[in-house]
DNA sequence: GGCGCTACTGAACGGTTGTACAGTATCAGC
DNA sequence: GCTGATACTGTACAACCGTTCAGTAGCGCC
């Protein structure tokens, strides 16, 4: 009964379209991008049909959709503060978390990823995220670093975005093979030796 | 007329198997999983649509080899020897050549870590090749290391797989934003503090 | 030179794809 | 309460999907 009328219910475009970005994340999650379907998206929204075409014109313009929000998302979560923590562990932190190193979100990204070259919108997109994404940890690097240190920080910071896409990318692929513990390991193997300097001789002493 | 005499030429089951699984690669490298289909493949591969079947029994097959064939060829890629340069030089050399770190090449793979999570029969594959690929660099690392430092050789090694996984998707995702030379700076990064330990004070200084 | 194996063909199949579109129902403003 | 705007529905459609299968033809073998 409540149901059949809550059935009815209308909301604003801008929930609908949210919630209809949210269902194809599942979709992707659960299944690539070969579950990027109308009908799977629209009976896990519980819509009907026509929806996705009359929100976003086509499939396309809700893929493009998809992949703002989450880079949107991305920055969003890595740029929380964390009491307590210097600004390069909450990055760390951040990026070892359940909201961002959870296969599902991984996967969806894998698949976006996958799609860029067919998709010039996608594209575009990263083109236009990807500079201040990479400034930001840049940025972060150099407050981080020892004064004396001189080193490249744009590099560093382009090597580390690297190894957190390729960290995401192993998550995927076989999650029982990267646990969240040896990811941010992997982070302080490559950053440990800029950032602590002083224990460089003993390069080799695990963080715990 | 030669092609009308060529068009009937039959060709070893190994044969065909492997053109098959080449026009598949050159569909998936030009349009993701999307055009990862029956019809583009064998108009690419110039055969009739019952061959796919008959060769790999299915689509899933067929990819499964394509995998097979793509894992194989890098660990080829990476083993062989380059004379003259040292085996971790070689090593990078290897992984920033044409042959591994082109935009065909990485797109594929990128497709098929994307298919991973849906086709246990990758996965499997994947388990399979990737103890061995990991172990094979930790002892090159190992290796190539003073014989003072005493660092961890598998973390390293398992940070920089995960490093050059994120260099193919950056590549992959923009081309432009990501040299041969940048990608060959980024693994430098990560080893350089490892395995040249005596310029650890010095870490900033960009090698050539 | 004929025989049998099998690589190979191509039409046919039911199912799924994205989009178009005519029609319905709900809500805001008056 | 009426009206207009529009969120929403659901059928229709042509194109494409992977697989099946009966039939054809090239090649090794005797």
């Amino acid at each position: 009964m409540k149901d059949q009328t809550r059935k009815k219910a209308r909301l604003s475009a801008e929930d609908r379209r949210a919630l209809l970005e949210d269902a194809a994340c599942a979709c992707i999650a659960r299944g690539g991008i070969r579950d990027f379907t109308v009908d799977k998206i629209v009976a896990e929204a519980g819509v009907s049909r026509g929806l996705i075409t009359h929100h976003f014109g086509s499939m396309d313009g809700l893929l493009a959709a998809v992949y703002s929000r989450m880079y949107g998302e991305w920055i969003a979560a890595i740029s929380a503060p964390r009491p307590g923590l210097a600004p390069i562990d909450a990055l760390i932190e951040a990026l070892v978390s359940p909201a961002l190193f959870s296969r599902d979100v991984l996967n969806v990204w894998l698949t976006l990823w996958g799609e860029i070259t067919t998709n010039p919108v996608l594209r575009a997109e990263h083109r236009a995220r990807y500079g201040q994404y990479r400034a930001s940890i840049a940025a972060l690097l150099r407050e981080a670093a020892p004064a004396a240190a001189g080193f490249d920080a744009e590099a560093v910071a382009s090597a580390f975005i690297c190894l957190v896409d390729g960290l995401g990318v192993q998550r995927c692929v076989e999650p029982t093979l990267l646990s969240e513990t040896d990811a941010r390991a992997a982070c302080w193997t490559l950053l440990r030796p800029y950032l602590d300097p002083v224990g460089a001789g003993s390069v080799a002493k695990a963080r715990s």
